[in-house]
RNA sequence: GCCCUCAUGGCUCAAUGGAUAGAGCACCGGUCUUCUAAACCGAUGGUUGCAGGUUCGAGUCCUGCUGGGGGCGCCA
């Protein structure tokens, strides 16, 4: 937000050290912590160690980067809008004008609103495939760390100044579906589903498991199955067909409820034909071997690229001709660059499939396509249990979504029944669904994505300390001031008034949203907003806590409501951007 | 056997190679006649798994070890 002045001293600096001939690198700017105050700071260790290094010395690096920073501390002329420069331990640390800076960071997030962090475009259109959902499946809190992290990861991009497009890859064919088709027309022909319909396929998938493990005729019969599916027999086409879309009505209503869409849809069905066309193409230019009918189609990866036990071994089609998912995923990817012209593509999918991207990858580099080096798998741990067991559905320990939303929200409304019972129950019920929501959200967004995240129940429900209905409250808060305000938010002034330190701290925490966005955005981290978020929310309780505003001094009432209204709007964009709402009233 | 990953207070987690390792939960003690107490304040609790190395500086990077999790030719 500051870049100019920060170039400015930048250019000082460097003019400094060609000067003296110090071998300056890279200036990098850091906050100054402990000072209660709000400025940049930079240090100067690896320019003395370096600069004693090329000239042969032995110095005591502290002392001397001490002395630099003392020395340039006394040499430069401070921009405007900086108050005070000092040296302290081998760090000069610049103050900005509190006054100065707090106005333009206020008056910039009342200015953009909703786009306060929005970066300019980096004209880079990015796909992001996400969710990836078996049809004939159920839906449980194990997927839901995929669809939340990659709803999260495309807002963030977005918002970084990519263009994204949110791609959803359905498995809609397979072993699976075939099974639960046999286990339909053997046991439930004519059923339609009821109620939850994703909670019902299920339902009958994990029957058709069981039901195929103990009856010794099941696996014929599902073979037979198959085989009819291949022939594309019209009975069993149309079956596919209808209860595809069952599964699929069924996803969208879970999107719909967890406030997710999606730009694309891709089917494996629709790239099982062009997939194994690119099996015949790996095979005639020598990058897959044929051993049919031995053994698989196959890339040797390791014998190819000269590795031992690294790449290993990717099976690209089966000895009796059915694709793989890697046949359909080698084409799904030629697909989208085609299809988009896309710059980068990622994948968000869990990190048991670490080996097998690699592996596509490489085999697509191998073909020859310049893109493969944008192609990134954003990897992400598992969902347990507590003692980290794995959920299971045949051991019946899955958590369904909406048996866990139901009770999140029964929790959330009895607090707000209690905390405000005079609200009509449709503004209670809004309250809750985004509370329990946000809460859920939040939990699997402030672990990094290389963590596993352990499902505890209890956890889940606990809307208090650095959870998202603490963020949310806070917003709340700055809501009830601003609504109680009886001229309004006033427009754009001057500060008068010399800010308090946890004045300071709050404004700095909005200072930094643009920044942690682009952060985010760069490592795909929600993580970094979702902390970003939290240290809002805190040195707002503190703001609201110490600093009285309606009761203020006018110049100071005027000055705070705006600090308000941004903090209200700082807190929304970035919870926004974990797909999490604000409610007005909590 | 090979590869990936994790290890930070009792528990769950943070921490651009940088200044004094921070929160939350739990536990103990306080705070509502003042903008919503889903909040706030205070106390307790750490040789960051072990051993080396790189560096002016390591929770962070490298090597090895220990322990947990995951993956490794026809599941997705």
């Amino acid at each position: 937000m500051f870049e100019l002045e920060q170039q400015q001293l930048e250019t000082q600096i460097k003019a400094y050290c060609v000067a003296r001939d110090l071998p300056l690198k890279d200036i990098s700017w850091s906050w100054i912590p402990f000072s209660g105050n709000w400025g940049i700071s930079v240090s100067f260790f690896q320019l003395t160690a370096d600069d004693a290094r090329a000239k042969g010395l032995k110095i005591n690096v502290a002392a001397r980067a001490q002395e630099i920073a003392q020395s340039i501390a006394e040499a430069m002329i401070l921009p405007d809008g900086f108050d005070r420069i000092e040296a302290v331990r081998g760090y000069l640390n610049i103050y900005f004008s509190t006054r100065a800076f707090s106005k333009r960071v206020i008056d910039a997030v009342l200015t953009e609103r909703d786009r306060f962090g929005q970066g300019e475009s980096k004209h880079q259109k990015v796909m992001v495939e996400f969710s990836q959902p078996n049809t004939h499946k159920a839906f449980h809190v194990g997927h839901l760390r995929n669809v939340i992290l990659g709803n999260s990861v495309c807002n963030i991009l977005e918002k970084a100044g990519n263009e994204v497009i949110r791609a959803n890859y359905l498995g809609d064919i397979g072993l699976h579906v075939i099974k639960w088709m046999w286990c339909y027309l053997k046991y439930h022909r004519g059923e339609e589903p009821s109620g939850d319909i994703t909670r019902w396929m299920g339902d009958l998938y994990a029957e058709a498991t069981r039901r195929h493990e103990d009856e010794t005729e099941a696996e014929a019969e599902i073979r037979d199955l198959f085989g009819r599916w291949d022939h594309r027999d019209p009975e069993i086409t149309a079956l596919w067909e209808r209860t595809r879309q069952w599964s699929l009505d069924g996803f969208a209503d879970i999107y719909s409820t967890l406030g997710v869409k999606f730009d694309h849809l891709y089917f494996e069905s629709e790239v099982e034909d062009s997939g194994k066309e690119i099996v015949d193409e790996l095979v005639s230019k020598g990058i897959a071997v044929d051993e049919r009918p031995v053994n698989a189609v196959a890339v040797k990866l390791d014998d190819l690229c000269g590795t031992n036990e690294k790449y290993r071994v990717l099976v690209v089609l089966r000895s009796d001709g059915t694709s793989l998912y890697a046949t359909k995923d080698l084409s799904l990817a030629i697909k989208k660059f085609e299809q988009f012209h896309l710059d980068r593509s990622i994948y968000v999918i869990d990190v048991r499939q670490s080996l097998y991207m690699q592996q596509i990858f490489k085999t697509l580099e191998l073909m020859g396509y310049p893109w493969t080096k944008n192609c990134y798998h954003l990897a992400y741990e598992i969902v347990n249990l507590p003692g980290n067991v794995t959920m299971s559905s045949r051991d019946g320990t899955v958590v369904f979504l909406q048996d866990l939303l139901n009770e999140a929200t029964a929790r959330a409304l009895a607090i707000v029944e209690e905390k405000n019972p005079d609200l009509d129950s449709g503004t209670k019920q809004s309250i809750a669904h985004k509370v329990a929501l946000g809460a859920l959200k939040y939990s699997m967004l402030s672990r990094d994505n290389t963590k596993i995240v352990t499902f505890d129940w209890e956890a889940a429900l606990d809307f208090n300390g650095q959870a998202a209905p603490y963020i949310q409250y806070a917003g709340v808060r700055a809501n009830s001031i601003l609504r109680k305000a009886e001229n309004g938010i006033p427009t754009a002034l001057a500060v008068n008034y010399d800010l308090t330190p946890v004045e300071i701290e709050l404004v700095e925490m909005i200072s930094r949203v643009p920044k942690e966005i682009q952060r985010a955005a760069t490592e795909c981290k929600p993580l970094y907003i979702s902390n970003l978020a939290y240290d809002l929310a805190k040195a707002f309780n503190d703001f609201y806590r110490q600093c009285p505003v309606l009761q203020a001094d006018p110049q100071v009432r005027d000055f705070r409501l705006r600090i308000s209204a941004a903090s209200r709007q700082a807190i929304v964009n970035c919870l926004s951007l974990l797909g999490i709402e604000t409610p007005e009233v909590m």
